[in-house]
DNA sequence: GTTATATATTATACTGGTATTATATATAAC
DNA sequence: GTTATATATAATACCAGTATAATATATAAC
């Protein structure tokens, strides 16, 4: 229920076209959520069904034609109606991860190995994307009309994603010396 | 993905009903996976096709009938086969609440307000469920073969629910004072 | 020269998660 | 007495997320 209020909020910044913002996504809100292209596309469809947003097709001749995507009075009516809702919904967790952990006492090696690899990728991930993501913000808060403004919001969402990847980390690190504690004492 | 090896591992504990595995996600696996009863329903379907499960009625005269669950040897080599994957299957991010905060500088209140009760929903749950699981835990450790062996994997899975649970308290915590300064100078 | 990457969408199909309703009865709480 | 809770499924439908492939061309990297 997220996704067309995340690609209106967007396109509440400036006009786009599918893989533009396609792009965004992976910039800058990879952190907290994924979305596919295709995903992006049908999205996009039944949004301009509905109304919030209408689409003009521009030809190019070096590149495959392309449609760009504006926001409508009644787009922006709904991204605000959402963004007042007093409902804050609040996810429902699913987390894969951890149901192998759950079931791991059977292979503990394997577990161990998979608490590793866990562990690695989360402190690849803190050293990488709060770098990456933090340019994104600059570069958009100085590009965006009103992003030195909204800024301050995208940063607490970069924060958010780096506080959570630490934990992990350790929370992993926590784990491993445990299960090596078991397995060779 | 993961939802019907959660199932077989529960089914290898015990042969049980799809409302005992309902149950049993709540009361113990709900800290990292949700899953309604309707889905539990429809994927035991699928996986007695499979021949993964075999299920018999038992007739009741006080309650409604039932049908009890078991685990083949099929459904045992499946589940064993998911978990010595090297394929670690690491989640995609979907956070509704981050993308409201995300979005959330045209109404500054309100995200303050979604901050908070974020932040209390948080403490609540921290204060709350470590207790409930932690006593389920104990429970199932003794009743169930092998629980003993177990229960460090669950444990480690409960570690994980309380350490996001308190660092998402934290964040929210730092977001609100950063807020407030920007509200109310 | 070949390969990879970037641009820009469309199509199809499946799986997973959510929402809601219906049925039927026993017991405990108010 | 009525309501809520627990037991125990079944049915239906929709929306969301994933996977994969097709199409077409320019440019940069090797």
């Amino acid at each position: 229920m997220s996704l067309p209020y995340g690609l209106l909020g967007l396109l509440s910044y400036q006009a786009s076209t599918g893989y533009d913002l396609a792009k965004i996504f992976e910039d800058s809100l990879n952190n907290f959520w994924h979305a596919q292209s295709a995903q992006i596309y049908r999205e996009l469809d039944r949004m301009e069904q509905k109304g919030w947003v209408a689409s003009r097709n521009i030809v190019q001749s070096k590149r495959p034609n392309k449609r760009l995507y504006s926001i409508t009075d009644d787009g922006r009516g709904a991204l605000h109606q959402w963004l007042s809702e007093s409902a804050p919904g609040f996810e429902r967790p699913h987390e894969p991860l951890l149901m192998r952990v759950f079931f791991g006492g059977d292979v503990p090696e394997v577990t161990l190995a998979l608490l590793k690899a866990c562990r690695s990728m989360c402190l690849d991930a803190a050293a990488e994307y709060p770098k990456r993501i933090q340019a994104n913000i600059d570069h958009y808060a100085a590009v965006i009309p009103g992003g030195e403004k909204n800024s301050l919001y995208w940063q607490m969402t970069l924060e958010f994603g780096i506080m959570h990847t630490q934990a992990t980390a350790k929370w992993a690190q926590a784990c491993i010396e445990k299960l090596e504690k078991e397995l060779r004492p």
